[in-house]
Formats: structure tokens, C-alpha cells, sequence
DNA sequence: TCCACATTTCGATGATAATGGAAACGTCTA
DNA sequence: TAGACGTTTCCATTATCATCGAAATGTGGA
């Protein structure tokens, strides 16, 4: 049996608690210097530069030069959304202090996932889109119709350009607070990227957490039928 | 951050190589003794018994004696689905031999996926029950209608006492070699166990392949409108 | 009662790998 | 050009853990 040989090879990166927190980091699909990397799992910047050259070896992590900065992020998406099939199944993270379970309640509200977006708010506008009949379920693909087309151009968004991009087109992410699926593929990444470029999101400093903006609730009430507190 | 040690502790149970071994072969769903269990992974009985009792500790496996022998089986199938999910990730294991691709065609094919049928079949099934309207998708969960209440009925299954069960009663499960969805849950479960009371389906010994049986392609065919060359 | 067999427990060994100190390397700034 | 800073490389230390031999436990069969 050959298999294991693979499964246990990208186990035993997660399976180092240090990797864990550095990956766990780069889940927020920013790139990051290995400094914060090493502060945030709480070892010397030696042994992350150590984790980190291990990780890029097999190439779960890319580093980008920027003076005497090298920044790390998480090479592909099928990894980042490997790490968050994993916390699915890892379960809820024990409270510990009401920051952090206000913290949590940011995530499961609207988070980042690697490229796109996550979380509650992902999982309704993912559904919205079906409803509307914009995409359609087909496996693990979600097949933009006639209308959906109509619908992404309208919102600025430039299919053609999208379907170029060598990876998958629309796919189906499951998310793991949620335990439903989220748009991902190159449509989710570029829907968010518009998204935000219309400032209906702000990125929360430090961490994968996402709020939504004033014009965010109104838009998305307006072009999705969703309306949040 | 306390989600990492969850995550980290998970993986580290298979990434060991030997641990791994084990868990691929108990993913059949069967009991097995701890001596096939150490003969399968390729060490002694004293290190297999070391890495079972491990991994039972944290409750991935389960141990039932009988005589002299202790059976162990893993315990809970989102476990298993767990592992099977991290395969799709490792992607396709790299062949060495004719005969192990012999026996991988076998999977695809069909095979167990702890207590309910996957591989190729289970998901042309589970299409099917959604293309006839027996099924809905609805998020993860797979949706019984009215037209699956009598469909199942006449399959010969007690609903009402699937639904007892104390698991989910019907959903998606990722299937790692199609990268579809097939049934799983309570209703896969027992499903499953209909068709193999009907002479449908053969277990392989020693392996987690299925082969589908004269009568099963026929009743498949009649029942699902799938044709298997 | 005795022996064979499956499994576990104990204990020792050896390998692996994470870790941080020291130092080197580049890069930015003054 | 010098010094500060981010990062990496080298190296020695340490801890962890898989592994197996030996022995103990428990069960079944004769």
C-alpha cells in the first residue's frame, strides 16, 4: 500500500503543533513575514524559518522577497481548503476567554478563506445565487447558467478572464462552521475581489475575520435578497 | 489559538506511517484482530497494540473482545469520512504494480467507505435518486421527498427506524476517487445493507473493493436505470 | 491441568526532529 | 559607511516516540 505514503506525508506537516499555528496563520490568504509567522506560534524566528523552508519544500507554502522581508503564504487553494476540511473535523475550539469566543463569533459570521470568502455570509449568498438560479449544482461544480452570466457580468465581474485562470473555475468549498458549501474556485475569488473593491467588506487586522460594511448590507440586501442584523 | 491542538493532534494520529497502514485497512468497516491489523501495517504485534490503544484512547477506534481475539473497528464513520476526505488530498497514490492498479480499478469501482457503498456505483446511485426526485439536496443533507419516502419503502426499508438512529440519517459524503457526492448517513447505511441482503453486492476478502453480482447489475439496471458494462 | 495462541505491558534502544543560541547574510536607514 | 533589523544557516541539545525483545495476562483446546 502505497497510499499512506502520501496521506501520511501531509499529516505529519499539520501534526507539528508550531506548523499547525503558522498554517493555521496563512489561512487568512494574506502573505505574511516570517517573523509575525514565528510570533504567532510563539517560537523563535529561527524555528520558523525552519518550518517554513520544510513547508516550501514540498510547496504547501511560496515565499515572495520584499526587501529584507520574505513573505509566506499558502501556495494553492485545494491546501488552504484542505486545513479547513481538517478544522471541520478537529470540531469547536474550547472557549476559553470571552475574547475568544467573541473572536469566533467573527469567524463563523464572515471570514476569509484563503481567497475567498467564508463563513456564514458565503454559505447564504452561495445559496442565494442558487436560488436565483444564477448557478446550478452539478457535483462539486457549480455551473453558472445564462442568467448567472447576465448576472456576474452586471456585477462586474469578467468571465472570460476568470475562465482563463489555470485552476478550477466554480467549485463548491464546504465550510466548516457552517457545514455547508461556499462559493471557491477562480468565480469565488474574483466575486470577493469585487466585493471588496466596492467596500462591502473590511479585512480585520491580525485575523481571517471579515465585517461588513453599511454599504455591504445594503448591497447585499439589494443584489442578493440577504439581509443581516 | 487553541483550535491547533485539535487539529494537530488529529493529524498526528495518522501521520505516522504504521497508524496510517491500520486506519487505511479498518476503513472497510470491518472488525479486524490486532494481529491482521500489525500484519497488514508490517510490524509486530506489541507496536500495533501500542498505536491501537493510542488511538483508541482519543476515541478513533473502538475494541470489542471476543474469545481471545480484540476486534477493533473505527468508531465513528465522520472519522472515516475524515480519512477518506484527506485521500482526495493526497490525490491519486502513485502505482507500482499491474496488480495494485488492478486493485485501485477495483476501488474506483466500488468499494466500502466504512459502512456504506462508494467508488463509481454509490455515486451513479446517489445521482439517480436525485435525478428521479427520491432525493434533494439541500446543503449537506440529502433530502428524503415524498416520492423517496415510497421509493425506499418498496426497497424494503424501515425509514421510521433509520431515523431512530442516533447519527445523521441522511447525507453527502465526498467521494475521494469520483470527486462526487454518493449517500451516506443512517439511509446510505442502510441502504447499503438492503443490497447486500439482496445478493447485490460481494465483499473482496481482505480489501475494501466491492464487486456487483449478476443479480445486482440486473437489479440496479431495473431499480436505478444504471448499466454497468 | 498443561500447552498453544492472541494480545498486552514493561523496559530499553535508537532514530527522528523540534528547538534555540551563535553567527552569517542581505537590506534598509541614517 | 556603519549600524539596526529581518531572516537564514549551522550546530548542539533535548525530548519525543516508534520499535521490538522479554515477560505477563488471558483465553481456548486437549
Amino acid at each position: 500500500m502505497n497510499l499512506n505514503r502520501n496521506v501520511s506525508s501531509i499529516a505529519s506537516l499539520i501534526s507539528d503543533p508550531s506548523r499547525a499555528a503558522i498554517l493555521l496563520h496563512l489561512l487568512d490568504g494574506r502573505c505574511h513575514p516570517a517573523g509575525d509567522l514565528a510570533a504567532a506560534a510563539g517560537i523563535t524566528p529561527q524555528t520558523a524559518s525552519f518550518h517554513l523552508a520544510k513547508m516550501a519544500e514540498i510547496g504547501m507554502v511560496t515565499v515572495e522577497k520584499h526587501g529584507r522581508h520574505r513573505y509566506y503564504r499558502i501556495a494553492q487553494a485545494s491546501d488552504a481548503e484542505m486545513i479547513e476540511q481538517l478544522l471541520s473535523f478537529a470540531g469547536p475550539a474550547p472557549v476559553v476567554s470571552l475574547r475568544q469566543s467573541d473572536q469566533m463569533k467573527k469567524l463563523r459570521h464572515a471570514r476569509m478563506c484563503y481567497d475567498h470568502l467564508a463563513g456564514e455570509a458565503a454559505v447564504r449568498i452561495a445559496e442565494s445565487l442558487q436560488r436565483e438560479g444564477h448557478l446550478q449544482k452539478d457535483g462539486l461544480q457549480l455551473h453558472v447558467t445564462a442568467s448567472g452570466e447576465r448576472f456576474f457580468s452586471d456585477f462586474g465581474l469578467d468571465l472570460p478572464q476568470l475562465r482563463k485562470k489555470r485552476r478550477a473555475f466554480s467549485r463548491c468549498c464546504l465550510d466548516w462552521t457552517e457545514r455547508e458549501h461556499h462559493l471557491a474556485g477562480a468565480l469565488g475569488q474574483g466575486l470577493t475581489e469585487r466585493m471588496f473593491a466596492m467596500d462591502w467588506f473590511h479585512r480585520e487586522e491580525q485575523s481571517r475575520a471579515v465585517r461588513i460594511t453599511q454599504e455591504g448590507k445594503q448591497g447585499i440586501a439589494e443584489r442578493f435578497g440577504i439581509r443581516f442584523d
